[in-house]
Order: C-alpha cells, then structure tokens, then sequence
DNA sequence: ATAAAATTGGCACACCCGTACCACTTCATG
DNA sequence: CATGAAGTGGTACGGGTGTGCCAATTTTAT
C-alpha cells in the first residue's frame, strides 16, 4: 500500500537477478530495464568496492550511491535494504574470489597458495573473511558461507583427483584456510606459512609413494 | 592544553593497569583510586559482555555506559577513545579464552576440543573472531591476535609435550582454529567437525605407536 | 583549613545513518 | 496521443554516534 513502487517484488530469490520490477508483460527486456539492470550491478561493484576498501561499515548507502555516481534514492530502489545489499556484494564477492582461486590453483597447482595470498589484495580478502564471520550471526548470509567453503573444497578435491566428500579433501581446505585468515591478519614473515603449507600437503596426501630407500 | 583532566598519562602500556591518573605520590593506593580502578574494570566488562552479544558494532560509548551502570561521560574519562576500549576489551577476551582452553585441555584433553566449541558460548567466540579479522586491518590490535594465536599454540604444544616451536603444533592450531571458525559460522552437523578433528590429530602425530596388529 | 587536583555526571554539538516521502521524467502500451 | 506504471533524484525526518565542555563534588596535598 505504499506509494513505493518496485520493491512489490516478493520473489527474488537468493541469487536472484537484478530484477528490481516486473513490468506487466514478461517479454524481452527492453532498454530501459537493461538500464536498470546495470544500474543495479553498478551500485553492487560499488558495494563490494568499498566493503573491500573499508570492511563492512563502510557500506552505507550514501557511500554506496556516491561511489556509483548515482542518488541516494537509487539505493533503496534497487535494494530493499542495506542487509540485502550487503547480502548481494557478499554473494559476488565469493562467487569472485573462487573463481580468481580456481585459475590460481589450475595454473600454479597447490604448492604455492601461499604466494597468491600474500599477492592478492589484502583489503579484499579481509572484507571477505569479515564478512564470513558476520555470516555467523545472521543466518541469511549462512549459506553463502557454506557456498564458499564447499566451492573451495571442490576446488582442491579436484586438484588432488579426490573424491569431493574425502575427509582429507576437507580437512585441507581447512588448513588452508586458517593458514589463509592468519597470514590475513597477522601477518607474519611468508616463509612460516609456506613452511606450514608443504607440510600440510604431505599429511593431506596420506601415503607417500612406498619409500624408495630401504630395498630390502 | 585542553582542560580535560585525565588522560594526560601518555604512559599507559598496552596491558596497562587502570589506572587512569598518576597522582603526585605514587605510595599506596588509596581507596578512591580503588574506587577508580573498581569503575574502569566495571566499564572493560560491560564492554566485553557487549562485544559478545552483539558483535562490535554493539560497543558504543552509550551502551558501555548503561550496561555498566555509569554515566556516559565516565567512558570518555576512563578511555581515551573508543579504540582503546575495543582494544582492551580485546585483549580481556583473549586472556579468558586462553584461560578456559587451557583448563578444558588439562581437564578433557584434545581430542573433544571440538564439544568444547559446542558447549562455549557461541556469540562470544564470535566476538572473538570478529574481533581478530578486525585486526587485520588495524596494527593496534595485532599484536593482541599474535598473543591468541601463540598462546594456543603453546597449549596444544604442552598437551602434545612438543617444543613450542614445533611446526607440527604450529599446524595443529591452526586446523583446529579453522575448524573451529567454521563450525562457528557455518554450523554443520558436530559429527563431521569430530571427525576432522581426530583425523588433524592422527595427522599431527607422525608416528603412530607401531602398529600392534600384523605380528608377524 | 584551604587550595589544588582528580573525579563525576549532565548536557549539547556536529555528524552520519537508514529510510520514507514526493515531485518529476521516461517509457511501454492501450 | 493519452495514460498509467516504472524509474529517477532531491529532500527531510527521527534517531544514534563519538566526543567536547563544564559546573559540581570528592579526594589529596599543603
């Protein structure tokens, strides 16, 4: 009953398309749709910008529509509130970075991990990882945690030509993980956490070949 | 210059004591510094009891306050700045943690460790986590999250009866954190997280006592 | 006792926030 | 062309924030 037009749509789903309102007739898209749509990724990418730049409580609405160039007003009509917008920027933000890990992984393996930490960019990760713990205490955001890890254990259950439910599959990315958040955070010299990445290989990969010492 | 009174103590360590104002003599403390003290320990844990509950954003000036039943200018008095209060907040939190760990491994061992995640508070640990990605991106606070991270490691190196340095402890932790952290956000069925648990600590033992099976 | 210093607590300033509201333009369709 | 819906953008409201200010009070030192 609000005079507010678009947000009268009750169906977006979860990773649902910028679809802000469905006009009368579902036909093509016509072109101001597609202007709204694009307005609408604009105003995500800014999202996701500025949780990368300044974590989290930097994603206002003002901030998000000055960083767009687009009115405050834009906000609210394209998302009908900030925790759906910071829902949306988290969603891209994982569907981003597993694809970014998955060319790393298939063009320099496992073994060097580690030095695509300590390349990529530090902001983002540290808006992702603080983002994953919000996902801790708003179970709207809980399944796009999930989605992160599973992607991520697929990604090294293929990697090691495992199976994807093999424990060990899992528990690596577990280590990774925690190897990834704590280089994130503290920051310590490379080498430890290199050092701590190989050995973390080893035990993942059960059975060194039979040892080739020791013939008799 | 200005005429506030008592932050002019440019000398407060970073586990300070409270103690928010030298007087000219330094003998005995008299009862209205202990009086003092009694009010800024008061303000550091209704900061913490915030912290947990509502995560971070929680901690304000004006909640600090009303939680601790204290004015709200005491919080300006006792703490310089908002930062402060987090950051002293933060190091409480880890020294309870750290506390209670220990007293769960010498009681119960590694290997439920994961039972003890379910058992503890849950909006706690998140604080915690939230807290140590948060210090990623602030220096101050980083040399809090090397203290948690430490001294995890040095308890899972003492049940283990490793040398602190061994990086097989190192790694441990670290799994065990990160299992830890998921099983927070995520909140899978407990049985998956024991299960990885027992496999990280067969794996971090190299040598499992030689196998009693096979005599021959 | 008296002055100086520390402490207390009430208050207000300036700012930023999410979001509602509402004229206005654009556009698809009758 | 007319018309009504979709989209646009400027503005305002109510509320919460960190923090500075200051008069009153208590404690300490002389």
């Amino acid at each position: 009953m609000t005079p507010h037009p678009a947000p009268e749509n009750p169906a977006t789903p979860d990773t649902g398309p910028p679809n802000p309102a469905t006009p009368t007739t579902t036909a093509t898209t016509t072109p101001a749709q597609a202007r709204g749509k694009r307005r609408r990724a604009t105003l995500l990418t800014a999202a996701v910008t500025l949780l990368t730049e300044g974590g989290f409580a930097a994603v206002t609405h003002r901030a998000v529509a000055q960083r767009a160039n687009l009115p405050l007003a834009a906000t609210t009509y394209y998302f009908t509130s900030r925790d759906q917008l910071l829902a949306e920027a988290f969603a891209q933000l994982v569907e981003t970075e597993l694809a970014t890990t998955r060319t790393w992984i298939t063009h320099h393996g496992l073994t060097t991990l580690t030095d695509q930490i300590a390349t990529a960019d530090r902001t983002r990760q540290l808006g992702l990882w603080e983002l994953y713990v919000h996902a801790g205490r708003d179970p709207a955001l809980q399944h796009i945690a999930r989605r992160w890890t599973d992607g991520c254990v697929h990604l090294i259950a293929t990697a090691l030509d495992l199976p994807e439910t093999n424990p060990r599959a899992r528990l690596l990315y577990t280590t990774i993980s925690a190897l990834w958040l704590e280089q994130l955070v503290e920051q310590r010299p490379l080498d430890e956490a290199r050092t701590l990445l190989t050995l973390a290989l080893e035990n993942a990969l059960p059975p060194p070949p039979p040892l080739p010492t020791l013939p008799q």
